[in-house]
DNA sequence: AGCGGGACCTGTGGGC
DNA sequence: TGCCCACAGGTCCCGC
């Protein structure tokens, strides 16, 4: 499922193939799929891709005009949920059952070739912005750091309340693209339990989450993220942190430290496992 | 205010 | 073999 390392992987991957790059149509096969404050489509038409980045776990395509006029989309977002792929083919590739837009671009050398767009269930959005439709979106607007690139005593700041640690991390208000499988690779990393109250971390132990958290999260974007099922980046390819995990996912199976067996239970809805005798 | 849980989706896999 | 159902999970939304 993508969260920040396999988006950051999709964007460096797409990078390559997609920069500089023109959009010459756009097919929307999915109307749904596009954010309801998005520019039509069609408006990124002769628009040029300059860079492509991500922000918490958005693939985030910045575009320039040749000829610049008010009202023109700035950005590309594209947000993958859990079954979101985006990756490229060459011309007039035949859509696939779950295909929700398609992109025809033109390269610099004047060859056509598409950007698709696949979303399996249909979680994941499509939203071109100017800066300003951009900054209308509240869960823009709100979204925390980056992980990556937050400080201790900032991190320490945001982490608040008494609800469970893991509920916290999962804020993306509190700090962006952490999702369910780096929230518990992270926990357990740091010797901390899901369920501590997030307010009764004590100096150290935020500096440590936060240690372990960036750790986690450098170490899966070396592995080009995790597959799981859907996930591939820009290029087909799958990743390979998942044979890397600790605890997501191997509820009843003893722990990879100590060798108890890793309970399995529901936060905030979420499927979390951890070791009752490694973290406190 | 803050939290919990359901809804949104579809494919997969376990149990019977 | 086939059916049913739980489950996967990011985010929004509703209600307590």
């Amino acid at each position: 499922m993508p969260e920040l390392p396999e988006a950051e992987t999709v964007a460096r991957t797409l990078y390559p193939h997609i920069h500089k790059c023109v959009f010459k149509n756009v097919e929307l096969l999915r109307p749904a799929s596009l954010h309801p404050l998005s520019l039509p489509l069609s408006s990124l038409i002769n628009m040029r891709i300059e860079n492509v980045w991500r922000r918490a776990k958005m693939i985030m395509l910045d575009l320039v005009s040749p000829s610049p006029a008010v009202g023109l989309p700035s950005t590309l977002v594209f947000h993958l949920r859990m079954t979101g792929r985006l990756f490229t083919a060459s011309a007039n590739s035949e859509q696939g059952k779950h295909t929700r837009c398609v992109f025809e671009l033109e390269k610099e050398d004047g060859t056509s070739m598409q950007l698709f767009f696949d979303d399996t269930r249909t979680f994941g959005m499509i939203f071109a912005a100017t800066q300003t439709e951009l900054e209308k979106w509240d869960f823009w607007k709100n979204l925390g750091p980056e992980p990556l690139e937050i400080t201790a005593a900032e991190f320490a700041g945001r982490l608040r309340g008494k609800r469970p640690l893991k509920t916290s991390l999962l804020d993306q208000k509190v700090i962006a693209g952490i999702g369910n499988i780096y929230a518990d690779e992270a926990l357990f990393a740091s010797g901390l339990s899901p369920l501590r109250p997030t307010d009764s971390l004590s100096e150290m132990e935020n500096a440590e989450l936060l240690c372990s958290l960036q750790n986690v999260l450098r170490l899966s974007i070396s592995q080009c993220g995790s597959s799981i099922r859907d996930y591939r980046d820009a290029d087909g390819n799958i990743g390979t942190f998942q044979n890397s995990f600790a605890v997501y996912g191997r509820g009843g199976q003893p722990c990879k430290k100590c060798g108890n067996i890793l309970e399995k239970i529901r936060i905030g809805g979420r499927a979390t496992v951890y070791c009752a005798h490694c973290q406190r």
